[in-house]
DNA sequence: TAATTAATGTATTCACTGTCAACATTATTT
DNA sequence: AAATAATGTTGACAGTGAATACATTAATTA
């Protein structure tokens, strides 16, 4: 048994991104991620000076597989239209959201100031690029203020999708009313999409 | 002095919707609620069975004065199209989101499992059906799935859009990238979601 | 190579949290 | 008037993030 792990750090952040996708964030401690990666409690705090750094880091990797999802999703099949693969980006989107909502949930929670982690700032922002790119190519010549208006639309429309459906999905089997009306969304996802992301 | 405090209840949630207003529902403690109350730190317990049931009660309250607020928007000018009342709301929703940011946080948390909470879940049914009235008045003869989805749609962009701005606009006078963009949006909301909400 | 320093680990402690059990006081009912 | 229920307090518990002082190992330098 070392006592220099070697790889504590990578660790770390993997337990942290496990246990927050199991569990949600609200289960996290320091003291649980500690002791899955056999070390001890104050350890984690010779790589992150605070428990929001670590959490930060998490939801940088969020950002980042998400960024790397909508790229997939927009690039993977060449001769599809520009709005196919928009909808397509869409769905990837959603979906994301929805079977790591967890993972979801902490990205955009408040408990971590982004401004204070740049590098988190722009993990996020590079999934934002992945929009833009694909409205500013569905809509040629448009100005910046209307290239801006359409992305922020089209985020919130599918951020606010998983937020709903997320909060009002508790159990499939226990149908609760709300629940019945939101699986209009998941059952086909793609028709929905195709009909809230018109314009 | 008097031992029984007469109104306990009452005042541990009014100072709990103050304090998660004021500093959001993660610094809300039990005893920092108590203590405002100047009562002991395990009194709440006799009016609520844990500290879960309390955040719900704050939870509850947030979402009946949304629905209220929904309520006085699309009904406040009668000469007012059917169309321009459903913009209405959606200002109204909007604004009431970015203005209580943290209530608005808390009614969406995860740490509050609606389904443990039937008046919690109905308040925020009830809101919900302001946006289904309006919807329905819109599109008459509509079918009850185009209905809900259409009542999804646009609540997802509201909700979504609250999300979006919420999160990016950290400070106002420090102008990163993103809340430049989310200026957009807030400088001029009407024109925005008479945009963003049409179909 | 040997000595010094930096990096990375542990043990101990602190204040704070939600919650519980045991007890005290007051209001209500019988 | 007595019994009971409602509502309050005290004190304790385990779990939390964090700070401090110390131990061990790796890296750098003389």
């Amino acid at each position: 048994m070392k006592y220099h792990h070697g790889n504590l750090k990578e660790e770390l952040i993997s337990s942290a991104c496990n246990i927050c996708e199991a569990s949600g964030h609200d289960h996290m401690s320091l003291r649980s991620i500690a002791k899955e990666a056999n070390v001890s409690q104050t350890a984690p705090y010779r790589h992150f000076k605070t428990k929001e750094d670590l959490l930060a880091e998490v939801s940088k990797r969020g950002f980042d597989k998400l960024a790397k999802i909508l790229n997939q999703a927009s690039s993977q099949n060449e001769n599809m239209t520009a709005k196919e693969r928009f909808i397509e980006m869409g769905i990837a989107y959603v979906k994301f959201g929805l079977e790591r909502k967890n993972t979801y949930d902490l990205m955009h929670s408040p408990i971590i100031d982004k401004a204070d982690f740049p590098e988190l700032l722009e993990a996020a922002s590079s999934a934002f690029d992945e929009l833009i790119k694909i409205i500013a190519e569905l809509n040629p010549g448009i100005s910046d203020a209307d290239l801006s208006r359409q992305c922020i639309r089209h985020w919130a429309q599918v951020h606010g999708l998983v937020g709903l459906v997320g909060d009002t999905k508790i159990d499939e089997s226990v149908g609760t009313n709300a629940g019945d009306a939101m699986s209009i969304v998941t059952k086909d996802l793609r028709s929905f999409l195709t009909m809230a992301l018109d314009f």
